[in-house]
DNA sequence: TCTATAGTTCGATATATTTCGAACAATAGC
DNA sequence: GCTATTGTTCGAAATATATCGAACTATAGA
């Protein structure tokens, strides 16, 4: 698997980046990030079939929310989480503060 | 018309309010609220057809971000502002606060 | 009471989104 | 090269959402 495209940070989009959040699935990936720092996409499936989670992580890098790196066969996903509070001040820290 | 039920504040869940924020309409429509204070739908239709609009209003009273209060014929909404601000601390700031 | 105004509700259509199986691609290790 | 593992892409079905005209409700004012 080639690298894959992610956006360029000042081209996200407040509107893609809470559409994104606003899926379950995607949040609770979203706060695992958030709090294990890095993870393959298999580690945080949840029993889910691999073509949901791939939309899922799909929909997370084009909105600009994760940052997917190749290693072996394993995709690492992280958070870009000093770009976005870069790009959306307080933005994040509101979200997974959020209860 | 009766007046609006709206949901307690503390039964409006995360996902329902980023879901409403994620669409362009209603997120205009919440901004003007925040600089304005209060205004009715008509003010705020952009030119829109009554019927999309009154769909846009309910999904924004519903996620709990706005509040409606019959005056007359006319209907007057304002952010929920204070009571989000205290359910979801610094998250209506940030959102506003991004361009 | 008649009329104008502000919004809602209903129903239909169009578009997006979610979900998931099946086939495929890429890499590691033997 | 062969096989197991990881994840993507494709295609289809189910569900949700947005849009908007038409009919309706409620109130204000003449």
């Amino acid at each position: 698997m080639r690298p894959f495209k992610h956006p360029d940070i000042d081209a996200v989009t407040l509107e893609h980046l809470l559409h994104a959040l606003s899926d379950p699935v995607r949040m609770d990936i979203v706060r695992r990030l958030a709090d294990e720092g890095e993870a393959s996409c298999n580690a945080l499936d949840g029993g889910r079939p691999k073509s949901s989670m791939s939309h899922h992580f799909r929909v997370l890098r084009e909105a600009g929310l994760v940052w997917t790196r190749n290693d072996g066969t394993v995709h690492m996903n992280s958070l870009r989480r000093k770009e976005l509070d870069k790009r959306f001040p307080g933005l994040m820290k509101a979200v997974l503060t959020a209860k």
